[in-house]
DNA sequence: TTGACTCAACATCCTTTGCTACAA
DNA sequence: ATTGTAGCTTTGGATGTTGAGTCA
């Protein structure tokens, strides 16, 4: 276990989580298992937990005997297996991977709510103007029942594009391929240093890609329409069964130059390889789209099993060591050699269903393995960035984790120059040309997407924006230039006060609610605005000092220790569960600490976690505790005593009587009336 | 075809120091 | 008795996000 990456780890506990604590499937139960979950407790839930952690370690169990087997020779066996493991991955011979197996999950629950819509909407003419719209869009459990199959999705494909990328390293498949580069295509893809213009040894290594592409188009046909794309959340179809594609068979198509589109490419990447260019697998992922939130039913699957692919999910990138450059290869669908600069027509249109470009992964021959979407996209930072789970930190964090999981080997020089490239190319992607695309940007804003607490300093417009459809442009102003602003009590909140004398950025009016509490508490009412502060307009809060062990309270008798920096200096914060008696015991000065609120009712309550005190009391404190927490068990113990021995006595004065009874009135058969 | 709007229905954020009744 | 605490009830209003639909 211990060898599977921490990310797949992660992975799995998370899939745990939601199989044991699921409170949607809880709830969904809930109508037919509502008493039962009241008699029993949570007995149900923790059940289906255990199921879930069983079912995930016998999976962690399956990718960890895989990952036992280092070498690519063994590559063979491993991936056949995580195939299996992924039971489903049906590969290029088939579609669609892993999503059969939420299958049972989301089919019964998508199509129940789309019979709800369609009553709503056939039943009567009433019923339109009555509810008029009803909304169509999931519930947060579907959102995140989708969210994990998206993640899911994105996992099993990387590591599919892995062992396919080491497939294409297969010394026997170059032995066969070699027998397809001429000596002469060999040396202009390995230009002498002899020549001088670094321009020339560039022109000849891509006329050296261009005839080893020509030379795979002759040599490779397709046979299959099969391939992997982009599936709806409702596409799904139950009674295709696959079967996995073992390395014998991947090994025969590309030796005879004969089988499916996605083969085709990963032939040609072995093919570089055997050529020795530098080169990468890449994978474009179609998983599911995750923004899409739409109740709808099957939208193709059923009606057009047979469909016609306009562009690759799988090319190869050789690399140019002389300009320093990636060129993107697509020996299949479109036959060209690309260096994209802003635009790949590798990229299908926002409109294309069946391929959407969203997360592409490079894998190189050393096992480095890349996200380099930021290629392909024309507007990464505008549309696609906002499609992919990593918009999200949390997520963005899990998905660079796993990429790192895989990718055995550190970063290099040419891995340097691509940031390079990535970051011209942010550049060049420039403005969006349209209201929507600013919405979330993270270069640029409009002053009309600004949030109700945010405020352009300076403001100082970096372009206009024409707006569509009509005569008028406005101001486009860099993200950077947007500060978040508080209020002195939220900045309090943070550990942080008002500079004297500083300005408000903003004043807003205060919401009601804030207004009658303030009437409630006989404040004046004159006070109807709230003033909103930046954080360059505040300093760090630093509380009066502990001097003798004093504590300065506030006007609760208590200290405000929202951060660390609020603990007065010398003087420390104990969270331990009995140092509130402690520091009472020893009569000594002490604060209780507000660390936060709690808003579960009307009003907030502050939580109350441990106690600060001076640090003096740092070794002694403890030791109290220790004492209390002895006594509080030994007072446990003592109660425990007394019940039980009440419990006897109770019994022993029933057998009494009893006995008296059965004296006194002769043997009572209790069966009889 | 595209995008700028508007609308409606939720989801999510921000809130930032009790009250009452009754048992012991 | 006076004190301590169980139990209450799961805020709510403003803002943000989503998809449908209309228009140019």
């Amino acid at each position: 276990m211990s060898d599977v990456p921490k990310e797949y780890r992660a992975l799995m506990r998370e899939a745990v989580k939601e199989g044991g604590s699921d409170r949607p499937l809880k709830r969904r139960k809930r109508r037919v298992a509502r008493q039962d979950e009241a008699l029993d407790g949570d007995g149900e839930g923790e059940q289906a937990g255990t199921e879930a952690a069983a079912d995930v370690e016998a999976a962690a169990v399956g990718v960890d005997a895989d990952e036992d087997t280092p070498e690519v020779d063994v590559a063979c066996n491993r991936t056949v297996e995580v195939d299996d493991v992924d039971d489903e991955s049906d590969e290029d011979f088939d579609d669609d991977e892993f999503e059969d197996v939420d299958l049972e999950n989301v089919q019964p629950k998508a199509s129940s709510m789309l019979k709800d819509v369609t009553i709503a909407l056939n039943k009567t003419p009433a019923e339109p103007e009555k509810k008029s719209k009803r909304r169509n869009v999931i519930d947060k459990h579907e959102r995140l029942l989708r969210k994990t199959i998206h993640r899911n999705y994105l996992a099993t494909m990387m590591v599919h594009g892995f062992i396919r990328n080491q497939w294409c390293n297969d010394e026997h498949i170059h032995r066969h391929l070699r027998k397809l580069i001429p000596v002469r295509m060999f040396e202009e893809l390995h230009p002498s240093s002899s020549i001088k213009m670094p321009q020339m040894r560039t022109r000849q290594f891509l006329d050296g890609l261009r005839h080893l592409l020509q030379k795979w188009v002759q040599f490779y046909k397709v046979t299959s329409n099969k391939g992997l794309y982009k599936h709806d959340w409702y596409d799904w179809d139950e009674t295709v069964t696959r079967t996995p594609t073992p390395f014998s068979r991947f090994q025969k198509c590309i030796v005879k130059g004969r089988g499916s589109r996605d083969i085709g490419a990963q032939g040609f990447v072995a093919l570089l390889r055997a050529a020795d260019v530098p080169s990468r697998l890449v994978f474009s992922l179609q998983p599911p789209d995750i923004t899409n939130m739409q109740i709808k039913e099957h939208a193709r699957s059923k009606d057009s099993p047979e469909i016609e692919m306009k562009y690759p999910v799988f090319w190869a990138e050789a690399w140019d060591s002389v300009s320093k450059t990636w060129y993107t290869i697509d020996p299949i669908m479109f036959k060209t050699i690309e260096n994209i600069k802003t635009k790949s027509v590798l990229e299908p249109p926002m409109s294309y269903p069946y391929n959407q470009l969203n997360y592409v992964i490079g894998y190189d021959r050393g096992g480095r393995v890349r996200d380099i979407t930021k290629r392909y996209a024309e507007k990464y930072y505008a549309r696609t960035r906002k499609k992919r789970i990593t918009k999200d930190e949390a997520e963005d964090i899990w998905y660079s984790g796993f990429i790192d999981a895989l990718s055995s080997r550190p970063i290099n020089k040419a891995d340097k120059y691509e940031q390079e490239y990535f970051a011209k190319k942010a550049e060049d992607e420039g403005m969006p040309d349209n209201l929507q695309d600013f919405k979330n940007h993270p270069f640029y804003v409009l002053e009309k997407d600004l949030r109700s607490n945010e405020v352009l300093h300076p403001k100082e417009s970096c372009g206009m924006l024409r707006i569509k459809g009509k005569n008028e442009s406005i101001p486009v102003y860099k993200r950077a230039c947007v500060v978040t602003l508080r209020s002195p009590r939220a900045w309090y909140q943070r550990g942080r006060i008002l500079k004297p004398g500083v300005p408000p950025l903003k004043v807003r009016q205060k919401t009601s609610a804030q207004m009658a509490r303030n009437l409630s508490f006989g404040d004046d009412d004159e006070d109807k605005e709230e003033r909103l502060y930046a954080e360059f307009q505040t300093e760090l809060y630093v509380p009066p000092p502990a001097i003798d062990g004093l504590i300065e309270k506030n006007a609760y008798g208590n200290i405000d220790v929202f951060v660390p920096s609020m603990i007065p200096k010398g003087a420390i914060l104990i969270q331990t569960p009995y140092a509130l008696e402690a520091a009472k015991q020893l009569e000594i000065d002490y604060a209780p600490a507000v660390v936060g609120f709690k808003f579960d009712r009307r009003s907030a309550t502050p939580r109350i976690e441990g106690v600060v005190v001076g640090e003096e009391f740092k070794d002694i404190l403890p030791v109290i505790q220790e004492q209390i927490k002895a006594e509080e068990i030994e007072k446990e113990r003592v109660k425990l005593e007394i019940r039980a021995l009440k419990a006897w006595s109770l019994m022993l004065s029933k057998l009494r009587i009893k006995r008296r009874l059965e004296k006194s009135h002769g043997k009572v058969d209790e069966d009889e009336p």
